[in-house]
DNA sequence: AGAAAAGGTTCAAATAATGAACCGGTATTT
DNA sequence: AAATACCGGTTCATTATTTGAACCTTTTCT
């Protein structure tokens, strides 16, 4: 692996409920050497992709990551099109519904609104990480990117979040295979409890899955009905957006879709 | 220089007016080989923080950049904490205002308002760099950086942006002694014609400058009234800022500032 | 004051980065 | 239609950077 994406790897441990990380904690993050970590953060940090905490000399991100994600927005204004969609569907459902887009270790939340509240700008509850395995939003993914992805995320260490969460190569395989015929993937309480979320993939040009959207309910809501209308939405909405994204959605998916909303 | 900041430095090439840049362009834009240009920008995409446009193969920011700037915002609520000022003087003198953080080669505006309309979210007019010699914004940031970052700007080329643009070492250096005695910078038509602008430093808790408050108007409508006005605003905004991130106004400043803010 | 822990530095050994030359596809020119 | 130019991408011996165990310094806790 080189040396360059070792670096920006660290970068991946920071989030809203670990926002600052010393050098010590950075080594058992990653085991790897402090000598070497050094090295790296001082190099982000000439760059201002991190900045020190003058009291506590922990890393934090650092102003440069404001620009690039301005002129990211600029050049594909993404979070923009997505919001209207994300918009709707809350409006309509009034359950919390999001929009998240694949990382390393897991998807990441680009826009988020509460069934009743108002939305809350790039980044869902907590700019937090969702795992693959244990998420909706993580199936419908793996569900619709190349092998290659599915194994990786597989070989992984997983994560065991509530009494609910598969972690288990075999069971996770099931629930992924069991997505890609339904067209829409489910989660109950497999992530956090009294939790249940439906999620779909919505598409870009290169005809693998871009990103998710989905709609997560308190358990004790959910029957059979609210669940027709949260995946007849989330399909709805996955068209549009991938058309406006100029996206194709594979052919046996889009037979799939228009059978289930026809039901 | 190490690795990382070679390849991190790619990054700085993207911007509203340049949002996708091919192999070769890149090698005349930065002089590098292509060979490591390839493995570089390879390392940089499978990190997420490129993409490649499919058709052209052309490179272009990625997805991974948006949740690094969710993470900082809520890590440091900077942003958030502008708006607010920029918005109040944007309302009260009508005239178009912002603020900006440094980077490598330039200021880059990070909220703007219109002197009527409404606030653009992240980002300047074009999200664009600004440069430092050119600019009322780079010139406050330089007046009240340390030396060596000061040097480390004004050794590279300085481009001529107006038939005002200084490009000399001893009149810029004049410009920054000259903001930093009066505790405010202008800029006159040295960057955009017909466009006359103000700017102050604000504080962090490291003492040094850590961004800029700007108000820009048509050279038509200043006057000595409006002038007195800018800058009153620009002061006290930048006090409240500074304050609200705990930064400390270096003394000999505060002075300045109260004086120019009695008379 | 002493111990422990955290941040940071050093330098020989190990490894990854480099770049000139090369390959193959596509668009343009003759 | 053949030749040329251009572009993205690849190769591999040479070179330079990265690496990490040990060491040093500062801060924090007892």
């Amino acid at each position: 692996m080189s040396t360059i994406e070792k670096a920006l790897g660290l970068l991946e441990h920071f989030s809203a409920s670990r926002p600052e990380i010393g050098l010590t904690e950075f080594k058992t993050l990653t085991g790897v050497d402090k000598g070497t970590l050094h090295r790296h953060l001082t190099a982000l940090r000439n760059c201002g992709y991190l900045e020190q905490n003058h009291a506590t000399r922990a890393y934090r991100l650092g102003p440069a990551v404001i620009r690039l994600s301005a002129v990211r927005e600029k050049t594909v204004p993404l979070v923009k099109t997505v919001e209207s969609y994300i918009n709707q569907i809350a409006d309509q459902v009034h359950e919390l519904t999001h929009a998240a887009l694949p990382e390393k270790k897991g998807m990441s939340a680009i826009y988020a609104k509460d069934g009743g509240s108002h939305g809350t700008r790039v980044s869902f509850d907590e700019a937090e990480i969702l795992p693959f395995h244990a998420t909706s939003s993580g199936i419908a993914m793996l569900a619709f990117s190349g092998d290659a992805f599915v194994k990786s995320v597989l070989s992984k260490r997983l994560g065991r979040y509530t009494d609910a969460t598969s972690t288990d190569i075999d069971e996770i395989t099931a629930l992924i295979e069991n997505a890609r015929t339904l067209g829409v993937a489910s989660a109950n309480q497999t992530y956090e409890a009294e939790v249940i979320s439906f999620a779909v993939p919505f598409f870009g040009h290169s005809g693998e899955a871009m990103g998710t959207i989905a709609i997560a309910t308190p358990a004790s809501r959910m029957d059979s009905e609210l669940e027709k209308t949260c995946i007849d939405h989330l399909i709805a909405a996955s068209q549009n957006l991938s058309r406006d994204l100029s996206g194709k959605i594979p052919p046996h998916l889009a037979d799939t879709w228009a059978k289930r909303l026809e039901s």
